[in-house]
DNA sequence: TAGTTTTAAGTTTTT
DNA sequence: CTTAAAACTA
């Protein structure tokens, strides 16, 4: 009764929802949070609110607007809707941070920011930042920099008195607004700017404020439990007393609190918006039983949550499994034989299916773990991919060709200046840089115009200077021109730049012809009909080649230049795909740095592979069979984090859990590589946590896990010790890389410690010494 | 000042 | 162990 709704005349679309998220597509009038667990359907939800909204309510798409998480979901999301209502493709999906540079290309003059910017990274940031603190090391100067990024998540300005508890010395609050005046002087972001200035501009034009309230009726947000205190001011400045706004996500869901998400955002949302209604969404359509109730259990733990009941529609399954072994080589070994038996013939899906590679994810908790497995993998020949550690964009030839375009586009843009105006030496020297840096500062003072300009004022400076530092300067300026000759000038498309202000009448320029149009169209041609040389392209490459960048990394580094080149390579076929244009090379940076997944995409439609992926990465996806690997102290959940810390591991172990449709296992080692030195290591204190009947351990586990669903071991009571150092006794069965699988015959003492009698089934017989600390080998479970 | 060698430090998680 | 930063030499 619970399964269909009552109402028989409803669009199929709708028919199929499940009441609660038929109530939530339906809902209208007031503010509305739902609150959706995990696999409770709720992408679907807004993906059908938004097609219900155009086909049912008239509402025009262009006036909803829809924020997620990331630039990925925003994409999955588009498609989804598009998929019950074409239309739905107009409207505005975008994550915070890519809606707040659309905003800002628009309406930035509002706070005196020039259309032409270029967003600065993390890496960008620190670099202007170090040129701010001389002398700091620069360990001190990352950190100044993380805390500048949390002040403005947290829509803190120098000037807030709030501001030491981001960070309580004393210089910060100088360092903050130093920053933030040669920032404003170079006319470039941050990632923090492109949610605090629209805020400040929305506060500070009530018209402007008006007008975006006119414009978007509705908005939508995803994953509300991860957004920041600034993304909430922006919200607020975005809703009127009109605009019907639904926000989606789930507390026992926030995992980025370490980057100023607020949970609170969540859980205060109906005092925020008074009248808000509140629908939960509780039934988990994607995990068994036994996986949803072991995830639960870890969470159930936390204290700061709303609390809910997730029930499994799917009913029971298998039981997951949790493998204690020896090191982290032999976890990788572990998760390829799982891989491997479920591939090759033997466990079939439920519906009689041959397990596919694809159906399988290797979860960790930090980046530098997934090489073990790489390495595993390869070696077993069973395909890959690793998602999110691709640092294309970080590469050292990389940013400096980017570098190259940001102030090809900004001549104002000294941190990009800087990189490589000396890249090959030219002979332009620290103290030369400084000099030209000085002068076009004390030409900001002068006049507006110049404002900061380096191209201007390294060729004012140009007589002054030493001849090579002179034939230096002048060749990077030649070279940055020419490149700036393969643009087309700007034409009456030129449409960032004419839509850099709100018109008069009260319509957002600009809304009736997208910025991004030009290159959308050129996007839906597939890359094989590109070819580099193509648009952008031929000034990615002419600037490479003429500043000297490309010969750099050639002479530079014999082995690993050719690789270099080919990177350089693949960043000018990825500018191919944009306009020869100034525009389109703001395009394709903002692009760069706003979304940096593009190139995984192709590989995850291509072939049928195991997803390597850290535990933050995996929100918002779904595996038939998940393994979490390193359940250990100190990895998972990491060092002594305790209190609200520690909840959000709980949270972020909930999330990896609640990926698994089908299968879960987890995997705790007792030695871990740190360091380059092997050094043991303590279970998770997640693993006590869980409830014991949702799980089957296998492996030598330590005493306290050796009861309950595995046979428990009689030894004598004074071997306790030594059983949970050695792990083995007669009987233990075994399974061996290179022999296959055995059992432990006979156990005896030596000198170097005990040694292990095996008999394989292959009727092999073979003797091991410290059996525990073998990576080619572990133990079975006894059923 | 550029390029080398030596020493130290460090791994979260990401828009 | 790998990488980045400081120290040193030509």
């Amino acid at each position: 009764m619970d399964r269909e709704p009552a109402s028989g005349d409803l669009p199929p679309y709708l028919a199929s929802l499940n009441p609660e998220q038929q109530a939530a597509v339906l809902h209208s009038g007031k503010p509305l949070l739902i609150l959706a667990g995990a696999g409770s359907g709720k992408t679907r939800v807004i993906t059908t609110k938004i097609a219900y909204l155009i086909r049912e309510k008239g509402v025009d798409p262009r006036s909803i607007l829809a924020v997620t998480f990331t630039n990925k979901a925003a994409r999955e999301m588009a498609e989804r809707a598009r998929r019950i209502d074409e239309r739905a493709g107009d409207a505005m999906l975008r994550t915070f941070h890519s809606f707040g540079a659309w905003f800002l290309r628009r309406n930035g003059s509002l706070g005196s920011l020039d259309s032409g910017f270029v967003i600065y990274d993390d890496d960008d940031t620190t670099a202007l930042l170090s040129t701010i603190m001389e002398d700091a090391p620069k360990a001190e100067v990352k950190q100044m920099a993380q805390s500048i990024s949390r002040a403005k998540d947290f829509f803190l300005s120098p000037d807030d008195p709030g501001l030491a508890r981001i960070n309580y010395r004393e210089e910060f609050r100088a360092v903050y607004t130093q920053y933030e005046e040669r920032l404003r002087r170079i006319g470039n972001v941050d990632f923090g700017d492109l949610i605090k200035k629209p805020v400040e501009i929305l506060r500070g034009f009530p018209d402007a404020a008006r007008r975006f309230r006119d414009r978007f009726r509705v908005i939508l947000v995803d994953e509300y439990q991860d957004s920041n205190i600034a993304q909430f001011e922006l919200l607020k400045e975005l809703c009127g007393s009109e605009t019907y706004v639904c926000v989606v996500g789930d507390d026992d869901q926030s995992i980025y609190r370490f980057r100023g998400a607020e949970v609170r955002n969540i859980l205060e949302f109906p005092d925020r918006f008074p009248g808000t209604d509140i629908i939960r969404l509780e039934r988990n359509y994607r995990s068994t039983a036994p996986i949803l109730a072991l995830a639960s259990s870890v969470v159930d733990r936390n204290k700061d949550r709303l609390g809910k009941t997730l029930r499994a529609e799917r009913g029971n399954g298998k039981t997951p499994v949790l493998a204690f072994l020896p090191d982290q080589d032999a976890e990788a070994a572990f998760c390829a034989e799982l891989i491997e038996n479920s591939a090759r013939s033997g466990t079939k899906r439920e519906n009689g299916v041959r397990a596919a590679y694809s159906d399988w994810a290797i979860l960790y908790r930090t980046n530098a773990q997934s090489l073990g497995f790489e390495t595993e993998l390869l070696r077993r020949k069973i395909p890959y991919r690793v998602v999110g550690s691709l640092k294309f964009y970080e590469r050292e030839e990389v940013k400096d060709a980017l570098a190259l375009l940001s102030f090809l586009i900004n001549p104002r843009d000294e941190v990009a200046f800087r990189r490589v105006v000396n890249k090959p030496a030219r002979g332009v020297g620290a103290a030369t840089v400084d000099r030209i840096a000085r002068a076009a500062a004390a030409f900001s003072e002068e006049s507006a115009q110049a404002g900061g300009d380096l191209s201007t004022a390294a060729r004012a400076l140009l007589p002054e200077l030493s001849a090579k530092a002179g034939a230096g300067i002048t060749a990077f300026l030649g070279a940055i021109a020419a490149g700036a000759l393969t643009l087309n000038v700007d034409k009456p498309d030129d449409i960032v730049a004419s839509n850099g202000v709100i018109a008069s009448n009260g319509v957002i320029a600009g809304n009736d012809v997208e910025p991004r149009n030009v290159s959308k169209r050129q996007r839906t041609k597939s890359r094989e009909e590109l070819r580099a040389g193509e648009g952008l392209s031929v000034c990615v490459v002419k600037l490479v080649q003429d500043a000297g960048i490309a010969g750099y990394h050639l002479a530079h580094d014999e082995i690993a230049g050719n690789q270099r080149i080919a990177n350089l390579q693949e960043l000018a076929n990825a500018a191919s795909l944009y306009p020869a244009s100034r525009e389109g090379l703001l395009e394709f940076l903002e692009h760069i740095e706003l979304d940096r997944s593009a190139e995984e995409e192709r590989k995850e439609n291509s072939e049928d592979s195991v997803t390597l992926i850290t535990l933050h990465n995996t929100k918002g996806l779904e595996f038939r069979r998940v393994i979490m690997t390193g359940i250990e102290q100190g990895v998972f959940p990491r060092d002594d984090k305790k209190g609200d810390d520690l909840e959000e591991e709980r949270r972020l172990f909930y999330v990896g859990a609640t990926r698994a449709m089908d299968e879960l296992y987890l995997s705790s080692c007792a030695m871990r590589r740190m360091f380059g030195r092997t050094m043991p290591v303590e279970p998770s204190i997640f693993l006590r946590e869980i409830d014991r009947a949702s799980l089957r351990v296998i492996g030598s586990a330590p005493y306290e896990f050796a009861s309950a669903n595995r046979v428990s071991r009689s030894g004598k009571a004074g071997a306790l010790e030594k059983k949970s150092e050695e792990g083995w006794q007669v009987g233990d069965r075994l399974f061996h890389d290179d022999y296959g699988y055995g059992g432990v015959a006979e156990i005896r003492e030596s000198e170097e410690g005990p040694v292990v009698r095996v008999r394989f089934e292959t009727g092999k017989e073979l003797h091991f010494l410290s059996l525990h600390q073998s990576s080619r080998f572990m133990k079975v479970g006894d059923d």
